[in-house]
DNA sequence: AGAAACATTTGCCAAATGACAAAAAAGAGA
DNA sequence: TCTCTTTTTTGTCATTTGGCAAATGTTTCT
């Protein structure tokens, strides 16, 4: 629960009694390779921090192809906020890349943090906002880019993640074929 | 100002004093077809929200190209979150694209509404969730679209922007070229 | 109106990427 | 180790998109 502690402590001060509160109510869960976190037409009903591993948002478009909307690795939080906070169906599924560690919170613990501890509100508004930046700041050069050069932003983004990962999930990532990627890789080596 | 109150409702409640002292800090400003409300290389300093008009987002990438990131409507909120909150010069300019009708908030007086006004941090947050929701929602499509079925999603997203503003903005909104989306319109007819 | 500046369309060809299928490689389980 | 299955690479060809330049259309200013 350490990297979770850390984590929030980036973003505000929170004494050891609310820190421990908050604990208390998160559920250590692994999710193993493959398996699902959460799934498209279903409520989100929990909060998920990524204590180790990676995970994918994935939907289907409407030629049924799978497509990969963002990665999200290790100290980050996980959760489909339009649908978590508005009650309403996920049009995404959010899967285990490779095997993960969380920690998980469920909507009325969460709720409940929120109106007991003073301030948290807005450390995960802060968390919140700074993760919605940046998946735009991800997302949104890749529309202007080729996709050699998507590929290698990617590399420079995720070094560690993308001999891990199958090569659809990334090529889907980056609005490529997967033989498209293969030659590319090709290429640059 | 009614609409920024109307606005403002959609996301919590407030009573008419609250009101008064959120309207009594804005200063109404219009911005010609062109002008800047923002540049880049300079730290946000103001928020502002968007009576009237339509405005763009732009950067220029390594290779010179002017990039749209992404067009603002009215009755939306329009400020570089990641240099406003945290004080860092912006990469972006904010450029209106028709002639615009804003209601400005200096940052000092944005704080301080947020000092004041109980309940006025949590309606903001939901407001700037919503916004970047909405950014990421529209952005991360394109990536896996052809160059149509991009045109198709704006003219559907945008349908009385479309004659409104320069090809060359749009091109560059959907990552194509000026004579790819002229040729692509001509298809279309 | 006329000239100049700017925006859009079009033509031509090259380059990038996609579609489909087969081959090769890698991984999983008995 | 040996299948069986899945993933990745490769080949071939069609399609899409880009680059560049010229032509046409539109706006602005005097």
């Amino acid at each position: 629960m350490k990297e979770l502690v850390n984590y929030i402590l980036q973003f505000g001060n929170l004494n050891q009694q609310q820190i421990d509160l908050i604990l208390s109510k998160g559920e250590e869960r692994e999710i193993r390779k493959e398996n699902y976190f959460a799934e498209a037409g279903k409520v989100a009903a929990e909060v998920g921090f990524i204590i180790d591993g990676i995970m994918r948002v994935c939907y289907y478009d409407n030629k049924g192809e799978e497509i990969t909307k963002y990665f999200i690795e290790e100290n980050n939080l996980v959760v489909d906020l339009e649908s978590f906070d508005n009650g309403i169906c996920s049009s995404c599924y959010v899967q285990a890349v490779t095997d993960c560690k969380l920690i998980v919170f469920s909507k009325k613990d969460w709720q409940e943090l929120l109106d007991t501890i003073i301030g948290w509100d807005t450390i995960v508004h802060k968390i919140i906002s700074k993760a919605l930046i940046q998946k735009v700041a991800r997302r949104s050069p890749l529309v202007s880019e080729d996709a050699t050069t998507r590929y290698l932003s990617f590399m420079k983004l995720f070094p560690n993640v993308i001999n891990r990962i199958p090569l659809s999930y990334l090529a889907s990532y980056l609005g490529i074929t997967q033989s498209s990627l293969s030659r590319i890789r090709k290429n640059i080596r």
